[in-house]
DNA sequence: TTGTAGGCGTTATCAT
DNA sequence: ATGATAACGCCTACAA
């Protein structure tokens, strides 16, 4: 029903391969004229390629898959969700779209592996990745072009961009070391999290920079929550005094208003009597009472980022690129000077 | 490179076209043992069909395109985000992918244009639909196919399935009412907002069912952010002192955490000196305090009803059909009895 | 500089 | 019940 090729090519009284020609630029092969006259019966007609023709010659779709797991939604987790934003948008810089899908969490192979034997996308950008990442295994096992925002096992050879947690919690605790506090406590997930522990990496470094010993009793781990973000605060709080910390950097902003909503509780005041510091930057954050002071994920560098590897990827450059880009520090209303030690 | 159904025919003896009958279940024509002759035959050479080529060949695509504006990403509005995730799942049921983009706010049409005339897609799903929206009339005009997650003006013929935002801001003023208030005040959008005017008709609904007339002052109009949400609360509270309100109910989540910031500025206990109900849900929501009641966007109902809509249009029923879900009320800790008139 | 023609991998029509 | 074969719309040797 729409032009095709050959209605342009009668119309402008030549054949299709010189609308093609004209149509991909072909260098210097097309005079003047003809291409004038392609060009306006393209005009007159409103011609457009069908671009499943396009990749059906050309072998490629153009498309490049992105997916959420599809465990349950109910705590806050922006991240993922402006994620697919911010790439889509940097996509379309380059020519791509976009094509996404969702996956079991515990068993996310298959629609993978689906989407790959349809040749359905050219590549896939792979996001929340954990150690050992079933789905990153399999891509490099397979040859695909993928890109992965985020680190699985260290030394796994493949292209990736990551937030710098060390760096960033680091930046957090220089900032809670320049207000004066001294016994800042860090709550973390499981040992699982490989971000987890890159985060804890920031907070001792930065710690032993300022000679300060790290207390075993002020990191614990917990699992992402805000319940357990109260119970953790608690866990501190009932340290014996000389031990109890005047700062709390989290994991995450949830575990941070978890600990905010814990301090509420017992009566202290956030920024004052203890400061909080929160990871991630949800969109809500800056909201709470007080507004927490955090490290914001730098989504729309990490997706130009991802998007300029692929590019690479999908020319067939063969070397592996890792690149970390650091979160900034949001210094709100949560952190203030050290109390003076009663 | 990968397996072609050439390649399977000739592993199996038979011709593509037998080989194609196979794969589609052509009702009673291939005899049991050339089918399972094919099918071993798919099998040992691990061949799925190319689904670039079978998109040319039936002229579509499978691929249904949404859209994101590229407005600032400053304020909470994970609505749209989780939508896409529910929309994702929901349209994998039926063997559609979607493909996402976005559009500049102040001309959207360029882009939904293009994706037509390649015919990269075979629908749209609208979202973020606003009065007069561009993009639907373009999208009638053009008679392409699209279901909208939204309103536009009243009276257009297409289809769509929207939140029932007067059904929802109605229960929390019926919430409120039960509560003991009689003194409820609302904060909307502006007027050019269709479905902030459909929550003052929700409000202005309840009031009226109960017998109350509705004090023009406690209307006020204003645009979504937060700290528009605090000044709204101060006006309101600037009103004599019998005049002001025990209860607000605002047209979203972030205006609702703003009246609760400038309420605390104030010394008000929310949830008993006042009650504040919001709209929307947003993640955090829960987890401010005192967590906020508030309506929950019915965003996976809507995914799937959305989506069930689609499969008729691209069946090529025609007849329109316009559907509200009842967003559901979520009474938490910011909503309470009303004071005792002092 | 332009045209001819083959092929990308399917599906569908028409024979047999 | 199965097989030839012609599209689908485009790109690209190769020829002219």
């Amino acid at each position: 029903m729409p032009p095709t090729m050959k209605d342009v090519a009668r119309e402008a009284g030549v054949s299709t391969a010189t609308v093609s020609y004209v149509l991909n630029d072909k260098p210097d092969s097309i005079s003047e004229e003809t291409r004038a006259r392609v060009l306006s019966a393209v005009a007159r007609l409103g011609y457009t390629r069908n671009i499943t023709a396009q990749n059906l010659r050309q072998q490629r779709t153009r498309l490049i898959g992105f997916a959420w797991s599809e465990k349950p939604r109910d705590h806050p987790n922006a991240i993922l969700d402006n994620f697919a934003y911010y790439l889509t948008r940097a996509a379309a810089e380059i020519g791509l779209r976009i094509l996404t899908f969702t996956y079991p969490e515990n068993d996310p192979i298959p629609v993978y592996a689906d989407l790959v034997r349809t040749r359905r996308v050219d590549a896939f950008v792979v996001a929340d990745t954990k150690p050992d990442d079933e789905r990153i295994r399999f891509l490099i096992d397979s040859g695909f072009p993928f890109v992965a925002f985020g680190r699985s096992t260290p030394g796994w050879a493949y292209n990736w961009v990551d937030t710098d947690s060390r760096a960033g919690v680091a930046a957090a605790v220089d900032h809670l070391l320049a207000l004066g506090h001294e016994r800042i406590a860090m709550i973390a997930w499981p040992e699982s999290s490989l971000s987890g522990n890159y985060r804890i990496e920031g907070y001792r470094l930065a710690l032993e920079r300022a000679g300060i010993a790290v207390n075993p009793r002020h990191l614990v781990r917990t699992v992402h929550s805000e319940q357990n973000g109260r119970e953790a605060f608690a866990a501190l709080w009932a340290l014996p005094a000389h031990e109890r910390p005047t700062a709390i950097v989290a994991v995450s902003d949830l575990l941070a208003i978890g600990v905010i909503n814990g301090a509420r509780e017992h009566g202290l005041r956030i920024g004052a009597d203890l400061s909080v510091v929160g990871f991630d930057d949800e969109p809500m954050s800056q909201y709470v009472h007080p507004a927490l002071t955090t490290l914001a994920q730098p989504l729309p560098a990490i997706a130009d980022e991802v998007i300029a590897l692929l590019d690479r990827v999908l020319i067939g450059v063969t070397d592996v690129t890792q690149h970390l880009v650091a979160p900034p520090l949001i210094v709100r209303a949560s952190t203030g000077p050290a109390p003076v030690t009663a």
